[in-house]
RNA sequence: GGUCGUGUAGCUCAGUGGGAGAGCACUGCCUUGACAUGGCAGGGGUCACAAGUUCAAUCCUUGUCACGACCACCA
């Protein structure tokens, strides 16, 4: 035998495979038996990314689950495609030019930074996509899509002037987070907060034309120079009197009124809030309610303008020292009390957020959100696992407009034009306008902004697919894929994706984009940490797949995968599944000799283990294919695993040996037909998990005309071959001779040496069973001589002995054996089963019990109390026989 | 402050209103003809705590404690 290595090397395994995959199209969607499409959507990774953890996870999900209903018959299409990322490639490539050429923003065009930045992507960008494949990946790499291709542009202008038409885009002077690194307006949801250490200042405001002073607690002094009031609540008697007089702002010596407004909360701080409608959320709300004048201090960097008096140009974090210490000096400063506080910072940049008013493109979603709501509320669309449903409300019960537009260059232009000489402003599909719609002046300018990277991911489930260009929905199968199946992503862009997914689909389709959504867990450490940079904890994916093969890999992910919502990954556990990988491996190496000696066929009378492990492949066939159903990647990998490590391994490999190496060829022939038959199942079950493995194996156990496993039919269940008579008696079989090798393994007998037995039942298929399978005791307990009857006859004397719930074993073994050992064993033993039967046996003594159990329940409880009693009444027995 | 979630074997985690499970780790024995990336056998858990519902609770309810994620607030 053989050229087959003892151990699997997945490296060259996986590149051919590979290679052949995609050279012979199989990832092409085809029309299969279930005349169905079948579509996934991969999120597209941001074109400057590079593949880690979390990607191999979101990989292998759903490469499982198309691969499963590739074999399944679907005509299945995993679209694949790639983001352009606004802010991450903008920031990138401003990077690369102030590298080489010293050069800032501003100091080079529009046209030249867009020139660098397609020449970026072409050159560096989606090298994700080639790492995808060391994975093993499944899409089908023609269907690609890149954010910024012509298709998806059409569908932004497209659904951009829609809605603008409609009134839902609006443009508004608004408080918006203003990230000062990207000098760019971001959305609310791109701002993380953390948590620093800050300062409350108190400080003394005058009021004008008294003597009174008015305390103020701040955390942001500096703010103070676009300070347009001071308010307090109405109904505080301390300060209610002061309503309607007017403050002095120190340093900057403003006039300002002092209001009463209901959002002043008492308790807080020193009840007076002071009101900067330029630079704070809730004081911007105060103001508009007040008609308060906005002042904005701050430049588009961050630092102070005019306004910042002597500290112009400063930023903030510098200005506040200096006006700390010119307030102390004022006498304006009371005290500084230590404070931990949450600041917005840029979830790109990292750099502190300034609420700033500016100009910005608003879209309304309160109905598109309530749309989205109400899909999900009436199960249109389903969460998997449906918890989630919850992050996703809390997000669209409660919309904020969304601000859409950002001050950069690399993204979708707003397709709005702004006529100089009227003014006119319309939204309009047309790349370059030639003249104002109204007034036919040439004179017309586009809107610099461009579009929230998200704006575009809200349509790539129907732009993909050629929305909304008819003949490209022809061309790309809009109809058959559309909706989309299923939604596979992690729960932190439930807000960032999925919504707006989900809105932006309902708006423009009418439909939802897909039915169901499967919400993964996020991978961490094997100590449950999020792997970031500075713990240095990154689990490279490239690194496991060198280590362990993908295929290893790819099945410690699975086996992780279910309704949970973080996988620890521990790079053991990887080794552990390689093991099994291995395990396959060699299983195949056994039965290979025997290939030659197959049938095609399953024979027609199949003997008693050919039936039991049929009957247990049917039935792990059956676990697979309900729990690849409801992404349940954990049960399916567990039911695989168990069967062929313990089932087919452990026992139906080992019991096939005496029969594949005796005499009686028509047995052999038939055994191996079945080995052969088994596991070409197993490989195919198999397959969407490790696909790389299995592929390798099925061109050892194809036949010459059939085609690659990838495209083959998914094993089913069928009632056909359920034989729980012969699992019955196996599980019992299996009891018996571990039973017997237990007992070995107590008085100590060497693995090799043969030990007498006797075995008693009153089970007489058991006897009967146990009678005519002598051969497999010697197999697999070393049974030298087997002597079986029922329990009417005489027991033999001083023997290691040990009793089951439906067999007594018997290793007659007089001289050898330490009788008072056996004795504690069986005394130990004895105790166990007693308090077992009368747990049992309590119940049934029960009234209560007895009246209010359903009947399935009292005949289980019955039939384990007479099971219970028969091993006690054996060890009981036997128990006095060894004693006298 | 709110929402959701978690607490089961040394570790990582499944699970069920009626007999506590898996993988890894651990112990002992085995260089057995597929596999030492292996085989056989084994030890190990008050199912966080308390009360309640029930004939029956690890599972349902309430509370407590601990932990985590997200959201909001933050003068």
């Amino acid at each position: 035998m053989s050229e087959i290595s003892k151990t699997y090397s997945p490296e060259d395994v996986e590149k051919k495979w590979y290679k052949t995959w995609e050279e012979g199209k199989y990832f092409k969607p085809r029309p299969g038996k279930q005349k169905e499409g079948y579509c996934i959507i991969m999120p597209p990774p941001n074109v400057t990314g590079r593949l880690h953890a979390g990607h191999a996870l979101d990989i292998t999900t759903q490469d499982a689950l198309i691969r499963f209903k590739r074999m399944k018959g679907f005509e299945a299409l995993w679209l694949p495609g790639m983001d352009h990322a606004g802010i991450a490639t903008q920031t990138k490539v401003e990077e690369l030019i102030f590298n080489e050429e010293g050069k800032k923003r501003g100091e080079y065009s529009r046209e030249y930074f867009l020139e660098k930045t397609w020449k970026w992507v072409e050159d560096y960008g989606g090298i994700i996509a080639l790492q995808s494949k060391t994975m093993g990946a499944s899409p089908d790499w023609d269907y690609s899509m890149f954010t910024m291709d012509e298709g998806p542009h059409k569908a932004v202008k497209k659904a951009f002037v829609d809605l603008y038409n409609e009134g839902l885009i609006y443009q508004s002077d608004y408080i918006v987070n203003w990230d000062p690194g990207l000098q760019s307006a971001i959305s609310d949801a791109e701002v993380e907060y953390e948590e620093v250490n800050g300062n409350f200042y108190h400080l003394n405001y005058k009021v004008k034309d008294s003597d009174e002073l008015i305390e103020i607690a701040t955390t942001r002094p500096e703010t103070l120079l676009g300070d347009t009031a001071v308010s307090v609540h109405p109904d505080d008697e301390r300060f209610k009197h002061l309503i309607g007089k007017i403050a002095i702002v120190p340093l900057c010596e403003r006039e300002v009124p002092i209001l009463g407004d209901d959002y002043v909360d008492m308790e807080k701080g020193t009840g007076c809030l002071k009101v900067t409608p330029g630079h704070d959320f809730n004081d911007f709300e105060i103001g508009k309610r007040h008609n308060l004048p906005i002042i904005n201090i701050l430049n588009k960097d961050g630092t102070l303008n005019d306004y910042g008096l002597e500290w112009k140009d400063l930023s903030c974090k510098e200005a506040r020292k200096g006006i700390v210490k010119k307030l102390k000096e004022l006498e304006v400063l009371l005290e500084v009390k230590p404070h931990r506080h949450q600041v917005g910072h840029g979830d790109r940049s990292k750099t502190i957020i300034e609420p700033m008013v500016s100009k910005q493109w608003f879209l309304n979603t309160k109905k598109m959100a309530k749309d989205s709501v109400e899909a999900v509320e009436s199960d249109t669309t389903k969460f998997y696992p449906k918890g989630w449903e919850n992050t996703y409300f809390s997000y669209q019960r409660n919309p904020r407009d969304w601000c859409i537009s950002r001050q950069l260059w690399w993204g979708h232009q707003i397709p709005v034009f702004k006529c100089t000489s009227c003014d006119h402003q319309w939204a309009t599909e047309e790349e370059k306008p030639t003249g104002c719609e109204k007034c036919k002046s040439s004179e017309i300018v586009q809107d610099p902004d461009v579009l929230d990277t998200w704006f575009s991911s809200g349509l790539w489930p129907f732009s993909t697919l050629g929305w909304p260009d008819k003949e490209k929905m022809i061309e790309r199968k809009f109809d058959t894929f559309y909706p989309t199946s299923v939604l596979v992503t992690g729960h932190d862009i439930i807000f960032f994706w999925v919504a707006r997914m989900m809105m932006m689909g309902q708006k423009f389709t009418g439909t939802v984009p897909f039915p169901k959504i499967y919400i993964h867990a996020i991978v961490r450490d094997k100590l449950g940490r999020k792997m970031s940079k500075s713990l240095n904890n990154g689990i490279d994916p490239l690194d496991m797949v060198k280590q362990y093969g993908a295929d290893a890999f790819r099945f410690t992910l699975a086996a992780g995968s279910g309704y949970n919502r973080g996988i620890n990954l521990d790079p053991e556990r990887i080794g552990g599944f390689r093991n099994f990988v291995n395990k396959i491996w060699n299983a195949y190496r056994f039965i290979e000799p025997h290939l030659a000696n197959a049938g095609k066929e399953l024979p027609e009378e199949l003997d008693h283990h050919e039936r039991w492990i049929i009957g247990e492949l049917n039935a792990v066939s059956k676990v697979m294919n309900e729990s690849m159903e409801e992404f349940r990647y954990d049960d399916s990998c567990s039911a695989i695993y168990q069967f062929v490590y313990d089932k087919f391994c452990s026992w139906f490999i080992e019991l096939s040996k005496t029969q594949l190496s005796g005499e009686d060829a028509e047995a052999k022939a038939q055994r191996a037909t079945v080995l052969r038959y088994v596991f070409r199942k197993v490989v195919a079950l198999l397959h969407p998990m490790i696909p790389f493995i299995t592929e390798e194996l099925w061109s050892f156990l194809k036949d010459k005309e059939e085609d690659l496993l990838i495209i083959q039919d998914y094993p089913e269940f069928s009632k056909d071959n359920e034989f729980h008579k012969d699992q019955e008696i196996m599980n019992r079989f299996i009891e018996t001779i571990t039973g017997i090798r237990n007992l070995r393994a107590s008085v100590n007998i060497k693995p090799k040496e043969e030990v007498p037995v006797e075995l008693f039942s009153d089970d007489e298929e058991l006897v009967k069973y146990y009678s005519e399978n002598l051969q497999n005791f010697r197999d697999l307990a070393k049974v030298g001589s087997l002597k079986v009857s029922d329990k009417s006859n005489q027991r033999p004397g001083k023997s290691a002995f040990k009793a089951t719930t439906h067999t007594e074993i018997f290793l007659p073994l007089e001289g050898v054996i330490d009788l008072g050992e056996q004795i504690a064993r069986l005394e130990k033993d004895l105790k166990k089963t007693e308090k077992e039967f009368l747990k049992y046996d309590k119940k049934l003594n029960n009234e209560k019990f007895m009246s209010n159990a359903p009947d399935e329940v009292k005949i289980e409880v019955r039939e384990n109390a007479k099971e219970f009693e028969e091993k006690l009444n054996s060890i009981k027995e036997n128990l006095q026989n060894f004693k006298s």
